[in-house]
RNA sequence: GGCCUGGUAGUUCAGUUGGUUAGAACGCUAGCCUGUCACGCUAGAGGUCGUGGGUUCGAACCCCAUCCAGGUCGCCA
């Protein structure tokens, strides 16, 4: 039977004790890290999500305690109450190091089993079993600061925004289902049977309606949902810093968001960011290959089309012939490390990605190796290694192809070459702008102009005259902050004129009757007076993930899901029984085949 | 849905060419130990080799299927 803590209130928190403390008694409560039994003398290290406090108990101690002290075991959740002390032998690892409790009381709150795992701060466990008892890995100092890190996070969110005159609205979580975009989570209707709720991707358009409705400015910590198959950096649910501002420009809108990164980076951090440098959508693509470019190393993009205009090389002269280009990375020095062999993995990685191929210049010995040197002169190769400022040891690696193909390879060889080389500094964030997205994206699939942001992003004004003509120019009011090859945030200003939006659904293909059905009441909305607005939406989750500097989402969720989007504790997705189905009018048509071979 | 990686003691891993009773470290249990803090010493318990088939005299190891987990492509306006 566990015993209570009647009769003894917590005095402090274990970590926060200090020196200050000492010749005090004090009362402290938390889990045993560690229990070391020294026959005639004990120690407990006592955990809570401070910090560790030693507990001491020897033959001073009175009986009755003493032998409650031998019997406990790691994880047990003890109170104990005692006089803080010097102590003999410091320990510098640990911030109460130079105290500890010499105990006159000591209760056990609850025993506890062995755990599945050790629960120590550098405990090597398969994620697997950690998900399956995450409340035990929650335990764990490096889960609990990332926790922590996150609610300062959100807290340093609230007090920017809250000050600068936000105001916090929470939109509906049962909305209506758009078949737009990502999959909507569908939840059934009692009410209604046969018609759905969907759970939001994003309050986009609430937002827009509350700007309409005159708060002016509006922020929300929103919880977000998207029914897609998950990555490293991909939950289904999500937390998204969610604000719009209205009688505001772009510009007006970047500057507060570079100052609330500013401010979260200083108040988190300690770190200052300097002013964010800008680039274009093009820009980005033609340099970096990617519209979330990791600026913390070289090795941008060279376009060779002018170079090879004329070169023998079929795969060149096609490529240029179709309207493509040729163009190359150049990794210095890095022919000891790029063999044959290594290269051949980057190519299987470039087919992956779309390419054809990937032609190389390797320049290890005396002379370089050149893969389509039949179709070169050696004089032309050497020209070209002059043109690019290679010298011996670098290695280029070419694609040609058309530029949508082209660029996305290269910046993901790039990116590749950057990690194997270790190109990338640590503890080193580069903020920057994209700005100019385009506003179309060409589908191949169902040969349409679909929306790149969403319909309701406002073009550039000198791109209005070529909604019809050329839609592909159009670029729009769109704006990401990239970190880190991460894009943390993504915003637009609002299309607010009724007409123009109008012709952004023309453009995009849809019909009256398709856009009163998907968006008739936001369109109504827009009649009735529409301030101009824009606003933005953060990854709470990436922010938190680019600050702790750790790769996983998984890791910065408390209780995060896997990636078949089950979550392995608590076994969810989960059937349910007839009577909830019944009453939902749901019937299961279509269940796993039973494996009967 | 495609491709790739992994699954052996509670945990992290090793396991040779298919060949005796599948090992180590940590953890756990018991005993001893008055300054430990990765405590120490002694002894002990602990295995569906993910699962199901197959090949073989013999399978942790080879083959097939399948489950679970991870990464990635598709997908994510």
């Amino acid at each position: 039977m566990a015993e209570t803590m009647n009769g003894l209130k917590r005095t402090s928190y274990c970590g926060r004790l200090s020196k200050e403390n000492i010749g005090k008694e004090e009362i402290v409560c938390g889990w045993v890290q560690k229990q070391r039994d020294k026959g005639h003398l004990i120690f407990i290290d006592l955990r809570d999500r401070t910090g560790v406090v030693q507990l001491v108990f020897d033959d001073g101690t009175d009986r009755e305690v003493f032998e409650k002290a031998a019997s406990v075991r790691s994880e047990f959740v003890l109170i104990a109450k005692g006089v803080v002390r010097q102590r003999e032998a410091v320990n510098t690892e640990i911030s109460t190091g130079e105290i500890e409790i010499y105990v006159n009381q000591l209760r056990i709150l609850s025993k506890a089993q062995t755990p599945p795992f050790e629960i120590t701060d550098k405990s090597k466990v398969k994620e697997e079993l950690r998900l399956k008892y995450r409340y035990l890995d929650l335990r764990r100092k490096p889960l609990q600061e990332k926790m922590i890190l996150r609610h300062q996070i959100a807290k340093v969110t609230r007090d920017y925004f809250y000050e600068n005159d936000f105001i916090e609205i929470e939109t509906p979580m049962l909305i209506k289902s758009t078949p737009e975009g990502a999959r909507d989570y569908l939840v059934p209707s009692r009410i209604h049977h046969g018609k759905f709720y969907a759970l939001p991707q994003s309050p986009q358009i609430y937002k827009q309606l509350l700007m309409l409705s005159g708060f002016d400015r509006y922020i929300q910590l929103a919880r977000c949902f998207r029914d897609e198959d998950l990555r490293a950096d991909r939950q289904p649910e999500f937390t998204q810093v969610d604000l719009e501002m209205s009688f505001v420009t772009q510009e007006d809108i970047m500057d507060m968001l570079e100052g609330y990164m500013r401010r979260l980076y200083k108040e988190v951090k300690g770190i200052d960011i300097p002013k964010m440098p800008r680039l274009t959508y093009h820009d980005a693509m033609e340099r970096f290959g990617s519209d979330k470019p990791d600026t913390r190393f070289g090795m941008e993009i060279v376009n060779l089309t002018e170079q090879v205009k004329d070169s023998t090389f079929p795969v060149f002269a096609n490529a240029i012939a179709e309207g493509g280009s040729v163009r190359c990375i150049v990794a210095k020095n890095a022919a000891a490390t790029l063999t044959r062999k290594a290269i051949d993995k980057l190519t299987e990685q470039a087919k992956g990605i779309g390419a054809k191929g990937l032609a190389f210049i390797r320049w290890a010995d005396e002379k370089p190796n050149c893969s389509f040197a039949k179709f070169m002169s050696e004089e032309e190769l050497t020209a070209l290694l002059q043109t690019l400022g290679c010298e011996q040891g670098d290695v280029v690696l070419i694609v040609a192809d058309k530029d949508r193909v082209v660029l996305p390879v290269l910046g993901q060889l790039r990116l590749t070459l950057g990690k194997q080389l270790e190109l990338i500094p640590e503890g080193q964030y580069n903020f920057l702008w994209i700005t100019e997205f385009p506003f179309f994206e060409w589908d191949e699939e169902s040969q349409t102009w679909l929306a790149m942001h969403h319909p309701f992003t406002m073009p550039l004004e000198e791109c209005l005259p070529y909604i019809d003509s050329d839609p592909g120019s159009v670029r729009a009011q769109a704006y990401d902050m990239v970190v880190n090859g991460v894009e943390l945030l993504s915003g637009s200003i609002r299309i607010t004129d009724y007409e123009l939006q109008q012709k952004m659904f023309e453009a995009l293909g849809l019909t009256e009757e398709e856009i009163q059905l998907k968006f008739g009441f936001l369109v109504d909305a827009y009649k009735y007076g529409a301030p101009p607005h824009g606003g933005a939406a953060l990854g709470l989750d990436r922010i938190v993930m680019t600050m702790c500097e750790c790769d996983n989402l998984r890791d910065v969720v408390a209780f995060p899901k896997v990636q078949n989007a089950s979550e392995l504790m608590s076994q969810c997705p989960s059937i349910v029984d007839q009577k909830s189905l019944d009453d939902l009018a749901i019937a299961i048509t279509e269940m796993e085949k039973e494996s009967e071979e």
